[in-house]
DNA sequence: AGCCAAGTGTTCAACATTGAACACCAAGTC
DNA sequence: GACTTGGTGTTCAATGTTGAACACTTGGCT
């Protein structure tokens, strides 16, 4: 949680899914094939959740459901603000061996308004060109590098290229309309196994259980 | 330390540098730029350094130089063997949203023979092709999944042959006899205002008073 | 000589992460 | 009805990370 990726994937998946229980977030990003990227293991996802709570990006309900406890959370006013400002921060983050701010945040980015989104592609386009302007004003003094430091930043050159041209794309898909964002009309609809579809049941029971007990 | 990276460039830097104390280390990693990508705050080496030294990987000298106590660094025959394995991990780890341990590994290169480095690279560009078939194979049940999902698999397609494309580059350059790598003649010479370069004055005294100690 | 600023070298308490292990339930199986 | 198996939901002690702060030295300035 020291990196802010692991706040903005726990914000981001309560969000779509709340109210939720920690499990359910686990079982979900499992379907993901988010443990692949992110490193979620069990601990950090409850370790996670009630730093948050703590910190009142989250509200805890220890409801009752049948015979069992479950510790089911919900987002706060204050919890979505912080989300915006993570997602902003994750989506502008240039970083080319730290990609995976803005990997969550690209996942994520269905729960953003679509101005948000243009405007934080925009943001991120113009520090990439920093970024290569940067490098390349750097390329004249590699002799004071070793060989293989070079070679390095030959791949570095290559891969912010390769991003630079896939988010320009991906920008004009976005500025055009394309993607179902927040406020939208969706469409799409995951497939029946999708564990997100399969949890819906109990996450009305949990919104009931919470509605009563306030 | 978790993520093994930092014990790698650690024990790789030590290494290089050896006998050196942990400030030394700082000074150079800065100097190195490498603050930038792998994450080391000062307390992060020396930590890592205990751990390495408590597993038998790194020997601690407490000597006195002048009127001050100094710990300082050396490898041990079991941490040489803990490099090279570290270093054909993570020479061979394959994953676009951490490539932290591959640059960590590429900077470390000199370290290694030739033979070795040649074998590590084949060995990951082997791994890659595997990767890119997966994906490709999965492209066809792209209907399942939301339409940004997509977008961001576009994105590892891209990055991944950006990879490919430079990695069959440079191993041809390797196997050709470029870059100077371990055992072999030691032509490149730093600038003369890198720390590594200053340092060596404080290096040769540490060594007499481990020689000394002995 | 006294004082400040910058450099050197390290520690530590607060905090986060890890993943194995726990406790429980439901649904078989013999 | 005892007994395993697999799913559900969570905790916790061990370990690692963080970066501010400490303690000391050196060199310059008045």
């Amino acid at each position: 949680m020291a990196a802010t990726e692991t706040r903005l994937l726990l914000l981001g998946t309560v969000m779509l899914f709340e109210p939720v229980n920690g499990y359910q977030l686990r079982r979900e990003l499992l379907s993901w094939q988010v443990e692949d990227w992110a490193h979620v293991n069990p601990g950090s996802i409850y370790s996670g959740l009630s730093t948050l709570a703590r910190q009142g990006n989250l509200e805890r309900h220890d409801l009752v459901d049948g015979s069992r406890e479950v510790a089911v959370y919900t987002s706060t006013a204050s919890g979505r603000r912080e989300f915006e400002r993570l997602w902003r921060a994750a989506v502008e983050s240039v970083d080319l061996l730290s990609p995976l701010p803005f990997h969550t945040a690209l996942a994520l980015m269905p729960l953003m308004a679509r101005a948000d989104v243009v405007q934080g592609l925009r943001s991120r386009l113009a520090r990439i060109d920093v970024r290569i302007r940067e490098q390349l004003a750097q390329e004249s003094q590699l002799e004071t590098v070793p060989p293989h430091v070079r070679a390095m930043a030959d791949l570095w050159m290559g891969l912010g290229s390769t991003e630079r041209e896939w988010l320009v794309d991906l920008l004009g898909r976005v500025a055009a309309g394309a993607f179902e964002l927040r406020g939208e009309p969706m469409t799409w609809q995951p497939p029946a196994q999708d564990p997100g579809w399969q949890m819906a049941g109990e996450r009305q029971r949990y919104a009931e259980l919470i509605a009563r007990h306030r």
